[in-house]
DNA sequence: TGAGTGTAGTTTATCGGTACAATAGTGGTA
DNA sequence: TACCACTATTGTACCGATAAACTACACTCA
């Protein structure tokens, strides 16, 4: 039997998907089988108050054709007539080349990730693997495959801003903020906390108190160590270059500028250790463990965001606790509100953080 | 000056993109501007061998109105003549709701998203919060969002695996297997090396080794737990059910286990106890501090996994290192080969583990 | 002169949906 | 009986791209 108008097949034909192909079920075949026009299988399978208006036996007809056939909505071509993808981009910067060693990161994800699927948004990563350079980027996220961006990045040029600005894409960046007024963000203070954490140390009688900081280009980096020249500053402590450091927040800079400080002449070497994040503790904390000393009789030592680890390590570590997961979730209810309203809030959040007082700061050895 | 027909317009009437609304520049925008035909444009700027068939002054004209315009295609439309979206999906079990304390997810996320990267494609992570229940779930990794998915869950019941062949949508299980010849998939042999590492324990002359496992319907739990008595079975050792929990793989499981171990009658007591994975040895190490005790001079302990925070215990963690970078990879690869070549491929691989000799293990004591 | 062969582009149909306007059928009313 | 309102459904035109077939024109060669 030759059948070369199938189109003309009545209803109850079964259409067969042909597999082993990517043909996949679509509108087009549940209204056939159902014997009635794309239309109305799309209005009655899309709900809302539209598909009251169909008779019962037609909705019945559709929605036993729809579930016969296995048919699922195509979301790409959902997309192309609705312009919204329903899907959030998470952007983590190129220094960011892997998620295992920050808690940090991963923190604000999970936040994201919550959110978004509450606004039944899917989210979508993209690592420093896939963007290399700022500008060559842009295109790669505007063309349509989310409906907004979250940057989180410690440093974003403003070029690259702008650019999203113009492309009108929706965006929030994180632990960022921009000079445009237009420009939502979420954000701490990076300073106070950190002003208080060192003034806490001077509290214990320290004056000799070594900073090993991030990088200065970037907002975090800058502010913290303008936070540790604050305290000194109030407390009449001149800042000693040789106790500065801003290599960056690794646990390895933590390991190698400790062991360097530790080995400064007595009278020179510092005797609390200011370290710009938990990580550059951790490590400077299996250097003073190395050569023998303990804290916080030998050594003081606070760290800056609080992971995990943090609290694990013995005696638990003095620092800052930053509201990461919030921070992740403030940034997508920011995203989604600009998403939805079509327009720049310029909304910035800034989150409080929490001093957090463990045991690894104590009054100076009077050796 | 009214004109009803911009269509008419001639090239070199500068396009005013329709700012403050979602209209996004489009290939007709460009080949408006141009002076030449949408297909002119989407040919040129698509590269590839049939751009060479322009002339060198067209293809001018048309880069310098994309240029111009800047123009950037839309992913969503050439998606849906192409059938690719360029982009996997990458499925976290419901237990996994948190990336923050899973050094292991992170890894594998890690290792997958370079690979896919390095392969153009975009990664779409789907955590548990979005998907609740694998059945309903069926739809929304159908909807052509994905070109195909990497499943990171230890359990995964039967009926989703057959949905997904029904629906034709790639995909490759980790850390899991399946009966289907069709299905690939990346794992690790757990019982191999747990064995491995008891026997390692035994031969430091322990016999009341405590075993703190994982779920027993998960495949990791149950495999590993068959190591442990394979280990104790070789050597003539009786299992002691007092000492086997399988409360699955958490922090506070490791406390609260631990806590109930060393309280035993020391006659019963372990001298030796073999986590289910470093998270719960962390706990456990934890709890053994509480104690006042010694590791390994009290208590013998092992993990398995090897997290970065095993290597940072002191005295560092016996345990077994898993590629868990090595797995993500790996996954993908199996997924971007069965995407390319539109079948099937079955592929099973068993990547190799490690022992990772430390410092927790040490012979009995003789108290 | 006319068929044959490139070159340089263009036209048409389609991917799988949705928005909006149009239409067939039904009964009520003046 | 013509007119209207109402309900249930359908047709048409896109969304923004691509594949494939097609056209116009010049240029060669028998």
């Amino acid at each position: 039997m030759n059948s070369d108008n199938p189109e003309h097949d009545k209803p109850g034909n079964s259409v067969k998907p042909t597999l082993g192909r990517k043909r996949n079920v679509t509108l087009k075949d549940v209204a056939a089988y159902a014997g009635v026009s794309k239309m109305t299988v799309s209005m009655i399978l899309g709900g809302g108050p539209q598909s009251e208006r169909f008779s019962p036996d037609t909705r019945l007809k559709v929605q036993n054709a729809a579930s016969a056939l296995k048919y699922h909505p195509s979301a790409v071509a959902q997309a192309l007539t609705r312009r919204r993808m329903n899907t959030i981009g998470v952007v983590l910067s190129q220094q960011f080349t892997s998620l295992i060693d920050d808690p940090y990161i991963c923190g604000l994800l999970d936040g994201a990730m919550a959110v978004n699927a509450a606004h039944g948004q899917n989210t979508t990563v993209f690592t420093g693997h896939v963007w290399r350079d700022a500008t060559s980027s842009v295109p790669l996220f505007c063309d349509g495959r989310t409906d907004g961006l979250i940057m989180i990045s410690p440093a974003i040029d403003s070029d690259f801003v702008q650019s999203l600005l113009e492309a009108e894409l929706p965006f929030v960046l994180v632990h960022n903020e921009d000079r445009d007024p237009r420009v939502a963000s979420v954000s701490i203070d990076n300073k106070t906390p950190m002003k208080e954490l060192v003034q806490h140390v001077i509290h214990y009688g320290h004056t000799k108190i070594a900073f090993l900081g991030g990088f200065p280009q970037s907002r975090s980096g800058a502010d913290r160590y303008a936070g540790y020249c604050e305290a000194l500053a109030l407390s009449g402590i001149p800042i000693d270059s040789r106790l500065v450091s801003s290599l960056g927040y690794h646990y390895d800079v933590g390991v190698s500028e400790t062991q360097r400080l530790l080995s400064m002449p007595r009278d020179a070497a510092p005797t609390a250790l200011i370290c710009g994040c938990d990580k550059t503790a951790l490590g400077a904390a299996k250097a003073v463990m190395n050569l023998g000393l303990r804290i916080p009789e030998d050594i003081s030592m606070t760290g800056f965001d609080d992971i995990p680890d943090a609290a694990l390590l013995a005696p638990g570590l003095t620092t800052v606790r930053l509201p990461m997961r919030q921070m992740g979730e403030t940034a997508a209810i920011l995203l989604l509100e600009q998403i939805e309203r079509q327009e720049w809030t310029g909304r910035r959040e800034r989150l409080p953080t929490e001093l957090v007082l463990r045991g690894s700061v104590g009054p100076v050895q009077a050796r």
